[in-house]
DNA sequence: TGAGCGGCTCCTTATATATCAGCTTCGG
DNA sequence: CCGAAGCTGATATATAAGGAGCCGCTCA
């Protein structure tokens, strides 16, 4: 069982943005500072998944909890834009989910310097000055595991939920005769 | 030899995870 | 005034994005 803690997403509107007067319409809720970063924050809210808006178009939304949320908070964005006169259709670009951070938990504390000897050298990175945690980069390509010595583990890099999911039983398969 | 251009790295954002150093704050 | 406790920011992972800066290479 894995839980997502964040994903990443973007999209594009096809056409070039005016960033200045754009923050300058929308209001507070827009952060543009060119001179710190090219991108305009955008956030509905608090708690709400951040957008940041490109002068070329492209947006990506970070901080999502699910995939719903982070279409509902496009669809947010792209009405928005819409009721601006910015774009003329509210779904007229291309959108997709680019990484999802999951969490999941071994439930027992585990020693990094033997699962780095199980899991092969290759796969393995483990050097506790520079990191507590151990990094496993499985042959599957479908993400990258942190393992931690208190048995939680932090699943990242995969495009969907079910890759995550993937990621993680393989892991505890591959360690079933080890823990 | 210098201009120009391509490629690369870093910056920023979210987020969990854990461990260190360095700093501030507080009590005795 | 000093030790302890707490807090902050670094470390690393993935990913998109545009811009700045840097390096090396090619051609005039």
């Amino acid at each position: 069982m894995v839980d997502i803690v964040n994903i990443v997403s973007s999209g594009s509107l096809d056409l070039e943005i005016d960033l200045e007067s754009l923050s300058d319409e929308i209001g507070p809720i827009a952060d543009y500072d060119p001179e710190k970063y090219p991108g305009m924050y955008l956030r509905f809210g608090a708690d709400i998944p951040l957008i940041t808006v490109y002068r070329t178009g492209k947006y990506i939304i970070t901080g999502a909890n699910s995939k719903e949320e982070a279409y509902t908070v496009r669809e947010r964005f792209l009405n928005l834009l819409s009721d601006l006169g910015v774009i003329e259709h509210p779904d007229d670009d291309w959108f997709s989910i680019q990484n999802h951070v999951c969490t999941a938990e071994f439930d027992q504390s585990l020693n990094l310097n033997a699962l780095t000897v199980e899991l092969g050298l290759k796969q393995t990175e483990y050097e506790p000055e520079q990191f507590p945690g151990l990094i496993y980069r499985p042959n599957s390509d479908l993400g990258v595991v942190l393992v931690f010595a208190t048995g939680r583990v932090v699943v990242t890099g995969c495009r969907s939920l079910q890759d995550a999911e993937d990621v993680f039983s393989d892991l505890k398969k591959t360690l079933s005769e080890f823990i």
